[in-house]
DNA sequence: CTGTGACTGGAAGTCCGTG
DNA sequence: CCACGGACTTCCAGTCACA
């Protein structure tokens, strides 16, 4: 479970769906990643961090820890 | 081409064998990343930076330029 | 709105022959 | 000895469909 990409996401009010649109991909792929399923490429993660305003490598540094920025 | 890959390895006098030997990848993947034709994964780049000391973060921020670090 | 299993195209990574 | 690159296999990112 990737708690922090989630509590970034509520903290800005958005379903996975909306987040999902707003990076570009499918919506159960975002499902997948915020519960630790699937990794996202590095391009993927890009759009993620730029729709939801945090800085990409955060989901290759701390894999699945709860620090949030 | 990514020339910024061979400089570095080059100012450290090692081979492409070398190289990939120290990143714990076959020798022939370490000359297609360094051609260009194939793209590491995170956890392959993060080795290969370790090997030749650089930040990892160069292969995606950029992508084939001549910037050395 | 979210979770998850099944599926697939394409890319990661290797082997091996050549220059 | 060192590097290039085609051919091949394996695996997983990303989607769809259903719950």
């Amino acid at each position: 479970m990737r708690m922090w990409l989630k509590e970034i996401r509520l903290q800005k009010n958005l379903t996975q769906e909306q987040t999902a649109f707003k990076s570009n991909i499918s919506r159960s792929y975002y499902t997948h990643i915020e519960s630790g399923v699937k990794k996202p490429t590095v391009e993927t993660a890009k759009d993620i961090a730029f729709a939801l305003e945090f800085k990409w490598t955060n989901f290759f540094e701390s894999q699945c820890s709860l620090k949030e920025q």
